[in-house]
DNA sequence: GGGTTGTATCGATGTTCTTCGATTCAGCGT
DNA sequence: ACGCTGAATCGAAGAACATCGATACAACCC
């Protein structure tokens, strides 16, 4: 099954008791979560990529046709077919064909998950300002 | 100046006029901005950092002894050193030497300013589930 | 079917990244 | 001052990545 997608990032049963995932904050990762959480964060830790993500995630219909994509770029056509290969591949867009045109869409379930998992529980107790902690 | 800590990402004058940040998914991203973006990102994209980062996160007392981190892993000290280095000028987390020991800590400014950026405002449109948008 | 256009895959190449051992730097104790 | 321990920096070696030109695949049109 060469085709693995990253669906391993909160919706199994690993959740918090209170419904919101364990963080990424709030309680130390296990290797196997870090390694595939890695995979999304190294897709988007490329700024073609972040662009091509902000330029299909703000577009009104929802899709981008890669003949509007290719073109915004200072780059080769299969290279910006190679990142959005990899932004798809991290679960992160998701392409359909419709005649000779493709379009991309933003799935958003996996920047909402993001999303989550960089954002802490409300009431966390914020470190003192530095230097002021235990300097007895 | 050798040290540049990443302050472009949201805090200077090109946040939205509705005081929330433009996003990431609201407007399609500046080349400048990406390029910043993506060195945090790109910070976040490796297993072994995100469990430093989680690591340091979650601490209760919100600091963590080098000394507790290091064993931790599999990793030579070096190795774990540079991880550390990396995820610091990523601005995503600081240092603080007291005595011989060197305690690290979150800096959570810049994972709120992430959850934020992979935030989309509440009510956007959500295109159709694929299929059904423009299919005259 | 043959030509044309849009998109993806394939190899190759230069760059960047991860990791290590060796070394250096910082602070403590005697 | 000396040695000791914890942490950072320095090269170097191997792996992973970004990029390209060439090529293959898909859908349309004549």
């Amino acid at each position: 099954m060469p085709k693995q997608e990253l669906a391993v990032l909160g919706q199994d049963g690993v959740d918090g008791v209170d419904g919101c995932p364990p963080g990424l904050l709030t309680a130390p990762l296990d290797d196997a979560r870090s390694v595939e959480l890695a995979k999304v964060f190294k897709a988007l830790g490329d700024p073609i990529r972040l662009r091509l993500l902000s330029m299909i995630a703000s577009r009104a219909g929802g899709e981008v046709c890669v003949c509007d994509l290719t073109p915004a770029f200072d780059l080769s056509q299969p290279t910006v077919s190679h990142h959005l290969k990899l932004l798809r591949q991290a679960g992160l867009i998701d392409r359909e064909r419709r005649g000779t045109w493709v379009y991309y869409r933003l799935l958003p379930e996996m920047t909402d998950r993001l999303a989550g998992l960089l954002t802490r529980p409300a009431g966390q107790p914020l470190p003192q300002p530095a230097g002021t902690a235990g300097d007895a």
